[in-house]
DNA sequence: CAAAGCTGTATTATCCATCATACAGGTTCC
DNA sequence: GGAACCTGTATGATGGATAATACAGCTTTG
């Protein structure tokens, strides 16, 4: 009974080099160090600095050429970043991409515990569990399960449900929705999202869980995504509030949304980077 | 060259479990399948599914009885949610729980090329990097990473950092700080931040990078945070605005802040669940 | 062109995770 | 008590990840 179980070196040195490509560090288009020198950096062989080298290879971060060296792919490329708070993907599909849903799983049974409670279902009530995937151009970025109370889930059908929102399903079923918490976090990916979403088990992810609720107080949709972090993360603008003493930040509501920065290119320069959104692909 | 480096069968079997424990399909004080069950649901052999539970165990969320069986751990118990949403911890301090820094590293030098250009450097100009790890109640649960212009950074020292908020240290320069952008995101664990949160390399790491801008547009500060999921979430209340056609979730602004829900105990029971915020210690 | 450095590739040996199996000891239930 | 489960522990065998080394071919630099 000794050893935990650690990641193995080729992995552990593949997420050090990662986090400093993606930390900016190693910017787009260096060089970095030769095979022989990370290996005697971390100490370990050439052939697991090699490794490492080809699963950042294979995610797009790094271009190897033979004799010369190992460089960082554009990184702008490489990360379409799909952003937005608060509601979903609104402006990408105004942007001209192409999302797609496909339902892998509908039915109705018992849900566990906690989301019985949260959904405030007696003990035995059934709900609907739906699981879906989300695509942006082809590729999968989310992971939606979705569990709702049997009364509201059997106003529509499982077509529907695959070629609308959810949500509105629930406002047509008369529900009226009004108020919902959410959760953000982190897990690493099980078997069946890293299937679906195209991913290694053990992969990061970001984590949303909502749950709506009607104005009674009743959770009428109980909402767990998860999302690649490689194609998703969630952006906010916040301004300052608060008088002296207990300043903080609050996200800026009504703002510009997706603010087309055709209207605010007065300052210089940086003004907002890291809001690129041009349409390139990523290699599957 | 073929077998890409994929995580340990062990490892695989403990984030099967893992998820099905937090989503709630196993539900605290349940018993969970033998071990030679889940030997063969898995097909690996009994020694891998114990290494499988002993992370488990050794993370506090199973407890294991010899004779007996392998229970899941009162959830509630180890998970002390912290929460809240674009500020930090407010209502945590206020709460009786213990809050402390650690400054880790601190010093001046050129900054990787997207901060700099965020924090809109010329090339070659110099900043302040500062390297923080948050404490509550002793337990490390954020590690910060801050960049800050070299000529704001200059106008505090060093103990001045360790003991109070960057952010006023920078308005005391002079600096009035309005807006800021910030990322949610997710990834893995490298070793520095593995070793100052007291994770193993690999572990799953909430993301948050904001920038601060002063009124005319100047980044003021970068920083970079990285928070352990088991320990920090961010959480939000929404509710549903935007006329017909167009509705969506906007956060609650003017919220009650930390709601001591003393104030709203009208409805029934599920007024707001996991909402729970006890203060129960979790094993080192 | 030649030297130096790099990536690609192969070989052999070692180490560690996993497998398969067996047994000891505790718990539950009849 | 005893059967049937469970966890704890130990064994040797096997395969894959890693180490150490060597060499080929390409690129860059002088």
């Amino acid at each position: 009974m000794k050893s935990a179980v650690e990641p193995l070196k080729a992995r552990r040195i593949y997420l050090l080099l990662r986090d400093r490509i993606v930390a900016g560090e190693l910017p787009p288009g260096a060089r970095l160090p030769g095979e022989p020198a990370l290996a005697a950096e971390h100490a370990v062989s050439r052939v697991t600095v090699r490794r490492a080298l080809d699963l950042l290879d294979k995610e797009g971060l790094v271009q190897r050429k033979a004799g010369s060296g190992t460089f960082v792919h554009d990184t702008r490329a490489v990360r379409p970043i799909v952003a937005d708070l608060s509601n979903v993907l609104s402006h990408l599909i105004d942007m001209g991409r192409s999302t797609d849903v496909r339902l892998l799983s509908f039915g109705y049974g018992v849900p566990p515990e906690s989301i019985a409670e949260s959904l405030g279902l007696k003990p035995g009530e059934r709900a609907q569990r739906s699981v879906r995937v989300r695509l942006i151009d082809g590729e999968p970025f989310s992971y939606l399960t979705t569990h709702v109370p049997e009364w509201i889930g059997l106003t529509y059908s499982e077509a529907e449900l695959a070629a609308r929102p959810l949500l509105e399903l629930i406002e047509r079923s008369g529900v009226t929705t009004e108020r919902a918490t959410q959760a953000i976090n982190a897990t690493l990916a099980g078997p069946e999202a890293a299937a679906a979403l195209d991913l290694e088990i053990g992969s990061p992810l970001l984590t949303l869980t909502r749950i709506v609720y009607e104005p009674s107080g009743r959770g009428v949709e109980h909402l767990h995504a998860l999302y690649r972090p490689d194609r998703y993360s969630f952006h906010m603008d916040l301004v300052r509030t608060g008088s002296d003493g207990e300043r903080r930040w609050s996200p800026a509501l009504g703002w510009p949304r997706a603010a087309d920065k055709s209207k605010s290119e007065k300052s210089k320069s940086g003004e907002k980077p890291t809001r690129t959104p041009r349409v390139i692909k990523q290699r599957s």
